[in-house]
Parts: C-alpha cells; structure tokens; sequence
DNA sequence: TTAAAAATTGACGCATCGTCATTTTTGTGG
DNA sequence: CCACAAAAATGACGATGCGTCAATTTTTAA
C-alpha cells in the first residue's frame, strides 16, 4: 500500500487554500449566530475574513452552499460519535442512551457560540448534505441491526428513523432553552420514552 | 352589547385590503412552492399578483414576514381540528388517533401543489409564530390535562409534547415522500409508537 | 360636491449579486 | 537565481433586488 496517510507533504498552495475555506467557513459560523442565518449576505461573511468578495466565489458558491458545509461538517464530526455509541454497546437500551447522550452533548456544545437565538441559526435537520443523509443512515442501520438481531420488534424502520430523529431535534431544543441544560436526563426521557412509550418515560420530579 | 359579529359592513377599502393580503399570501404560496423558498424574491411574489412593488410594503415587511403569516395561517387553520380531536375523543389512545389522523391528513392537503420538493418550501431557520406557539400550547394542554385524569403517567409535559412534535414532524415528512402518502398507517405507528414505545409500534408488512 | 384620509404606484438611491479581466502568488525547469 | 506558466486572489462592473417616498389615484365622510 503507498496510501499510507499522506503525512504532510502539502505545498503552500494547498495549505492556504484549506486555511482560506476555513476562514470561510469560521467567520459563517460566526456571523449565522450573530445577525441569524436569513439576514446574512455573502459579503457580510467575506468581510469577516481578510479575503476579497470575488475570493469567495472560488470556494463556495451561494451562502446556502456555505450553510450545507457547515452542516457537513458537523453531521461529520457527530456520525462517529454515534458509531461509537454502537460500538460499545452490549443492548439495545444502551445503544439508545448512548446515542442521545452524545447528541444532546453535541448540540450542547454547538450552540454555546453567543448571539441570536437558537432556532434562528439551526439548521433544519433534513437528508440535506451527503454527510446528514449518513447520519440517518448510520441512525437507520444501527436500528435496523437491533431489529435483526432480535432486540427490538420487526417494525417500519424508516418510521423509527424518523420519530427517533424527530424526538432528538424537539426535545434537543427544548432542553437547550432550560438552564442549565440537562443531558442526562433529557437522554433518560428520551430512551424511555423510545423503549416503552408512555409508561417507559421516567415519571416527572 | 353593541359589539355583536360585526357581520358584513365592510367598505371597500377594507375589503381590497382583505383581497389584497390574500393575493399576497396566494402568490407566495405559489412562488415558494415552485422556485422554492430560498430562491425566491419579494420581486417575485409581487409579479404573480397584479400590485405594484411599493404595494407589498404596506402588507408585509419582508419575505420573511411573508412566510410567517403562511406558516401562521396555517396553524390557525390546523388548531381547531385539533381542539375538535380532543373534545372528541373518549380516550387517550383515541384522541392520540384523531390529532394523529388530523396532522398528517392536514398536511398531506397542504403540499399538494406541484413543485420543489417539499423541504425546499421552507426557510432553513424555524419561525415560532403565535398561531404556532397556540398550538403547541394545545398539544401540552391536551396532553396535561390526560395526565391529570389518570390517563397517562406523570411525565414531564413540556418534553413530552416536544417528542410528539417532532414525531408528528418527521413521521410526516417521510410519509410525504411515499406515494400514495397512507395517512392512516403514519397515524398508526405514531399513536402505537407513543403510548407503548417500541413494543406498541404495529409490526412492519 | 368636495376636501381629507388612505392606499397605490413606480422611480430612486443604495447594497448585494455573480462574473471576469487583471494582478499577484506559487510551483517548476533552466 | 531567474523566468515563465499555472493557479489563485482581487476588485470593478453591469444587473438585479432592496426598502423608501413623493406624487398620484381611490375611497370615505362631511
């Protein structure tokens, strides 16, 4: 194999090129919070890099192309946390617990960039990019696996995909809006709820 | 009382406002169905009615404002089915049924226009409109008040009612996806999904 | 009939858009 | 070290959309 990692024998070209999409990408980050998604232009992120506006061009090519990348990049970062989850799990309970606990850490840790609210810088958790519609598939699968295997019921897991996703989106936000949020417990409701509906969730106080 | 239902004195100039507004919304409606949301500019909306650009000012502030009032009127259309589904149900599996059944028959009717798909309609940020937070605050209220008769377990309402939506929400996407969309089914594996967790959602096939 | 009030209109100044010819930077061979 | 080609950055440009506003038209009320 001569793939061997490819250390680091970038030339300066390459470098600045990754560093100015990072900039990009930070100052995005950093102006989506601030002023809301909606409001941002193309050149108010520019203006937050030492970059042209026509240097933009070279690297994305609409703001709504910059939001995609940021939600890459970040369905990226998360996809092996939750792999991990099932990795290390021995039952399906845990592979739930492990899975929400890591996603309500995650978005825990996202969000606490200051600025506008939440809801106006979330991104709207669709099978947008290739890495979100990895994430649901990683959420499918791992689903899927455990209804194989015996560990939960021959139900529609496309469905389940779903409503698991939709309840980690919902009741993700709502913890975010309690100070200070909660994970474990927000994951405690979460898996109960998921494993045994009603009764399963833990009872309140 | 002098102030009895005001049934139809309505001069003209009130109800070219009326019309007018209605135009708007219908417009954009459209717009944002068929060039979806994102792409599309008040200049758009404005062209698909007969008023002059200046005109869109006196109704709405921003195309922004324009999807709210859509998104609002919706709710507003969507909140009594769901009072009715409440008052009509004898129990909690029931009226879990009905609110069900009138989500997803609600917007299977919404999305029937042609066009982009569905998750291009709407901006990437979640707009929380009164009309909307009404409803949230129904779905708690019918929720708080089958916990306080005893017909569900005492849980934590708020993350309750936000697991519910986002079931509601995600479930219903995807049952959009499928052609034809089975509003019954989707209904079916949420209420079975809700009250029993994995063990209560109906078997696949 | 007429004057005040309200609403509509479209042109205006300004900002952002995406492009592109030009300039600057980087890699390569003599 | 220099020169030359490829690559990338730059900012000016025409086009388009933005929100405003003085002028105009329509409606209401006296």
């Amino acid at each position: 194999m001569s793939e061997t990692a490819e250390i680091e024998p970038l030339g300066k070209r390459e470098r600045t090129k990754v560093a100015n999409r990072q900039a990009i990408l930070v100052a995005a980050r950093r102006v989506f919070a601030q002023m809301g998604y909606e409001a941002a232009s193309v050149r108010d992120i520019i203006r937050g890099t030492d970059l042209a506006s026509g240097t933009f061009y070279n690297y994305f090519r609409s703001k709504e192309e910059v939001f995609g990348a940021i939600a890459d990049d970040s369905a990226a970062r998360f996809k092996p946390l939750l792999r991990a989850a099932r990795e290390r799990a021995t039952s399906f309970e845990e592979y739930l617990r492990g899975a929400f606990e890591a996603y309500f850490g995650f978005i825990a840790d996202e969000n606490e960039l200051e600025g506008r609210p939440i809801d106006e810088r979330r991104p709207h958790v669709r099978s947008d990019t290739p890495e979100m519609i990895a994430v649901y598939d990683e959420v499918r699968d791992g689903l899927e696996a455990a209804i194989a295997r015996g560990m939960a019921p021959r139900i529609d897991a496309d469905y389940l995909a779903c409503a698991c996703i939709g309840i980690a989106q919902e009741v993700g936000t709502a913890m975010l809006r309690r100070s200070p949020p909660d994970i474990k417990a927000a994951a405690r409701f979460a898996v109960g709820f998921i494993l045994k509906g009603l009764d399963g969730a833990p009872r309140k106080g």
